[in-house]
DNA sequence: ATTGTTTTTGCAAGTTTTTGCTGTTATTGT
DNA sequence: ACAATAACAGCAAAAACTTGCAAAAACAAT
């Protein structure tokens, strides 16, 4: 096996997963540690990777560390995202939107998880990229320059012809009286599609966004199924949606 | 056995395999290493290949997709963005593949400049709605986990219904004779619609991606209306394509 | 045809590169 | 602090490379 061939192997592994072990290059290559070790060596030397203690790391294209700056917000966020992660499960194919709590649920599913997830929001679609076994197909549309996500008669034509398990929305505004809201035209279209082609409809909201209204008006609260918060489902602030045929998680 | 005819059967072995070892050919070829050495030798001197020790590889062979990071690499990419960049004009209706080139192209359009353009990959959708006055729109579809791009049917069918000014094609293995080759099936198909769309088509490459072959072909060098490379128009490596109708830049 | 020149090819001696192994020193996690 | 793991430096064997040289083949010109 030529030098060139082991370090070419080396960098699709470090691309691909992030990150290797010199050991299990040293296995897989079936050379010496010593020798991967110096090939990372010059590898690093050329910068086209960076080699770590036991390994080495890809200089990542985008380091996706999209800090909403609010530690607290993000917590609450996570706690979200961890719940909603919680009711996926194999095979399924779902619907996500975007907004910060969406990329959460993207970060956290896991590894192994096996899905097929139709987006529209470029950030959500990069994210669910990082897992090898999400087949991730991203609904083309025209771009929205602030939101990076696609609108339009081409997103909502091709989400008439779908029918999926799950539905997941993230970033509305949620009224118990009003249902769900937005203030982007272009944006409701999408997310009404959405809702249309799924069987079951998940929202994602802050406690804080609770009671809160926009412009435009997505659905009522009768199209929801299942409503995630950070709060515990028993919590008087969720009071309001009770009468509603929904879960609360 | 004529010079000639070792040398050809060596650079067909070595754009098959994208790699060969000294040892194999001076075996199949029936004559002592230190010929086949010294014809390596030769061919490398040519930039028809790249010897190494024990062997040879392909230009295309040591590629990355992800080479950012190679200061070298990256300086010859922005003269490439940058020669790419003069030849758009307000208004223009484009399509843009993906690689790391037309990154740079999406990061060097003028603040000013009105365009839109549809592309399938994530980074360049991403880096182009930096600018206000760029209409961006996706081609949705199938996305690749390591290229970051969208392909199969939904692509090619929405190219079809698509006549565009201009195709701007990144990362391919170019060379005179096999024309433009990639080595990924999925891809081909879409960059060939992508060119069927476009009324004209623009190739960018890095020289040391010339004359380098992969298992797939794209299209021929007929298909090409410009070539931009970092090199001067008159650079002699550039020769070999001078027999073709195309624009050199 | 043959003589002289150039190119090509194979061989041999000496040098460099690569690789795995050894023992030693750093780093890491508990 | 300590055990475990990783990194480093030096060494030796094997493989690959370089250089110089001479035989063989190809070519040119008388």
């Amino acid at each position: 096996m030529l030098k060139e061939e082991r370090q070419k192997y080396i960098l699709d592994q470090v691309h691909l997963h992030h990150r290797v072990l010199l050991n299990d290059l040293s296995d897989s290559l079936n050379v010496s540690i010593d020798t991967v070790r110096r090939d990372v060596k010059e590898l690093d030397k050329e910068k086209k990777l960076k080699k770590v203690h036991g390994g080495a790391t890809s200089f990542g294209f985008m380091t996706f560390t999209k800090d909403d700056g609010n530690i607290y917000l993000k917590s609450k966020k996570i706690s979200i995202a961890e719940k909603t992660v919680s009711l996926l499960s194999d095979g399924q194919v779902i619907l996500m939107s975007g907004g910060t709590t969406n990329m959460e649920v993207a970060n956290l599913i896991p590894k192994k998880l096996v899905l097929t997830v139709f987006t529209p929001s470029l950030h959500v679609a990069m994210a669910l990229l990082e897992h090898e076994n999400v087949e991730v197909i991203f609904l083309g549309g025209k771009l929205l320059h602030e939101a990076k996500f696609a609108v339009g008669g081409t997103v909502v034509n091709a989400l008439s012809q779908l029918r999926v398990d799950l539905c997941i929305l993230g970033t509305g505004y949620l009224d118990a009286q009003f249902g769900l809201t937005e203030f982007d035209w272009e944006v409701i279209q999408v997310k009404q599609a959405m809702i249309r082609a799924a069987k079951k409809t998940i929202i994602l909201t802050v406690s804080d966004k609770l009671h809160s209204v926009q412009k435009y008006k997505t659905c009522d609260m009768t199209s929801v199924h299942t409503l995630v918060t950070e709060l515990d489902p028993s919590d008087p602030l969720l009071d309001a949606f009770r009468p509603f045929e929904l879960v609360l998680v």
